[in-house]
RNA sequence: GGCCGGUUCGUCUAUCGGUUAGGACAGCCCCCUUUCACGGGGCAAAGACGGGUUCGAUUCCCGUACCGGCUACCA
């Protein structure tokens, strides 16, 4: 069997960053290698827009890895055919260029940025194709002698299309795909400034490093007749990869690719990690940052745009790669729902054990100021409080009156039905809790009900105010449960506090 | 404008010509819970439109409409 190669390859988006779609490529790329037993390769553009984005590189590698989607060969692992960083390879793409030109599959361009500007002003939707390239500034018609005088001066390659010709591709999701040549325009493949255009770097690079198998988004559709083309200018059609183009997903409301805006505006995170421009400094919120769990993100990112037939919604990164299928893949695009993310993250909490959330939590309760030395309670109040949490930020809230007393005490909640009947029986519950050897829940709400009807109070108007003095306010597990987690001393702290306030 | 792609409940989707068109999120109601949640049960909610093909179309074909993508020396 041949081996399988299967690679993604992504700019970070004009700020930086990688958001849900580019993770949702790099996802489906790793499924479909890991089932077909091929490698998978990350591919990054280290610039974007001529510009280096500092840090990129390096963020889209923790990113991966936060998600569990290793690469086995990229700019930052290494691998057999660096280097892998497009400004590194510029002389490998001029090589190319060149031997197209030779062959008369391209042709030199020395149109200045201002004359295509003004052409485009003057002629609406110009395109530089096989019908207005003649009129055009480049190395069409004009002696070799006049081209190497030109060649000193800035300019570009471009490819040249073919007039009415059927260009068919068949793409894994969408079946066969055809354009006709007539409408796909002389792209530029090198740049003025020596650095290939994607379309070139692309070609060529798949080329050299063997790449069977390539997915990208659903925008790149209409230039894979230009990826089409070259590969067979450049000889090499036999080892075209076969393609994959995802569906978009798109945004919540209204229409249109989900960008980075739209969850600014509509407050979630669309980037998977917190990324900070370097430019401008400001920093997105990622899903880990906002409490997603890796497992959670890789799962909804999955079902937006595959499922696999039946009703199950849950699946781990190891059920995914069993049940992928590429055929399963939609070919429309999904409207990104923020309430449907946020079940699969409390689904997975859910799931997941107390050892697999124990660390997570103990950071957001770290950022809380409160530092967890005892694993045995935080694995108690864990069972207790996750079916309440729906992100991993939920834990503070629910979990760190467990570990240090309430900072403020609803007071207000408790005193219109204060008196001193119920001051008394506090009083007494202290004693006899004090007094108490067993420290279960089951004893002390045993206790607390005795004592209850020994002063003639009705249970249920003991309840929230003791809640109340455990927690400070109207949330949180069973009370009972609270005080056998918290301890003796605590519990009992807790209620000489609150009822020192009352008095 | 041109080209390419798409179209099942509000949203994500199941259905490989025959179903009371199923599930999930969100919404609403009930139960559980002497807190808040979780959970359980229920209600409401869909085949864009028009033509074919067929005994029978959500499903296959064509057209229309709508939505999206692309149309840079950006990816």
């Amino acid at each position: 069997m041949m081996s399988k190669k299967i690679r993604v390859r992504f700019a970070p988006s004009p700020t930086g960053g990688l958001h849900l779609g580019g993770v949702r490529t790099v996802l489906f790329n790793y499924l479909f290698a890991k089932q077909n037993g091929g490698d998978f390769i990350l591919r990054i553009e280290d610039t974007d827009q001529g510009r280096f984005v500092e840090g990129a590189e390096d963020y889209i590698q923790r990113t991966l890895e936060w998600c569990g989607l290793t690469p086995d060969e990229s700019p930052l692992h290494g691998g057999p055919y660096a280097p892998y960083r497009q400004s590194e390879r510029k002389s490998i793409y001029r090589q190319y260029a060149v031997q197209l030109v030779d062959a008369g599959y391209a042709y030199y361009a020395f149109d200045t940025p201002e004359e295509l500007e003004a052409k485009r002003k003057e002629v609406a939707n110009f395109q530089y194709n096989q019908f207005t390239r003649g009129e055009m500034n480049n190395s069409m018609g004009k002696s070799p002698a006049a081209i190497q005088e030109k060649l000193k001066l800035p300019h570009v390659v471009r490819i040249k299309v073919p007039k009415d010709e059927t260009i068919v591709f068949t793409d894994m999701i969408r079946g066969e795909v055809s354009f006709n040549s007539s409408q796909v325009d002389d792209k530029v493949l090198l740049k003025a400034d020596g650095m290939p255009t994607y379309h070139l770097a692309v070609v060529v690079d798949d080329y050299l490093m063997k790449i069977s198998h390539a997915f990208r988004g659903e925008e790149w559709l209409p230039s894979a007749p230009v990826h089409i083309l070259l590969w067979k200018y450049l000889g090499w059609e036999a080892e075209m990869p076969q393609w994959a183009h995802l569906p978009l997903i798109l945004k919540p409301d209204g229409n249109g690719k989900l960008s980075k805006r739209d969850g600014d505006r509509l407050g979630f995170p669309v980037f998977a990690m917190d990324w900070t421009d370097p430019a401008t400094k400001e920093t997105t919120t990622g899903f880990k940052e906002k409490g997603f769990l890796p497992e959670a993100f890789v799962n909804l990112l999955a079902m937006l745009g595959w499922n696999d037939g039946s009703d199950n919604e849950i699946f781990s990164l190891t059920e995914l790669t069993e049940k992928f299928s590429i055929e399963r893949v939609h070919k429309g695009g999904a409207k990104f729902d923020y309430e449907k993310a946020k079940w699969y993250n409390h689904e997975w909490i859910k799931k997941l054990g107390g050892e697999q959330l124990s660390a997570a939590v103990k950071k957001e309760l770290t950022k809380q100021g409160v530092l967890v030395t005892n694993d045995l309670l935080l694995s108690k109040v864990i069972a207790l409080v996750k079916d309440r949490c729906t992100l991993l930020t939920d834990f503070t809230e629910q979990a760190v009156f467990f570990f240090k007393s309430p900072e403020s005490i609803d007071i207000a909640a408790i005193q219109p039905k204060w008196d001193e009947k119920k001051n008394m029986f506090f009083t007494e519950l202290i004693r006899a809790y004090e007094l108490s050897v067993l420290w279960e829940v089951q004893d002390l709400e045993k206790e607390f009900k005795e004592l209850a009807s020994a002063n003639q109070l009705k249970p249920g108007e003991l309840m929230l105010p003791f809640r109340i003095m455990l927690v400070g306010g109207k949330f949180g597990p069973g009370v009972f449960d609270i005080a056998a987690a918290i301890g003796k001393e605590e519990t009992v702290k807790r209620i000489h506090h609150t009822l020192g306030l009352l008095q």
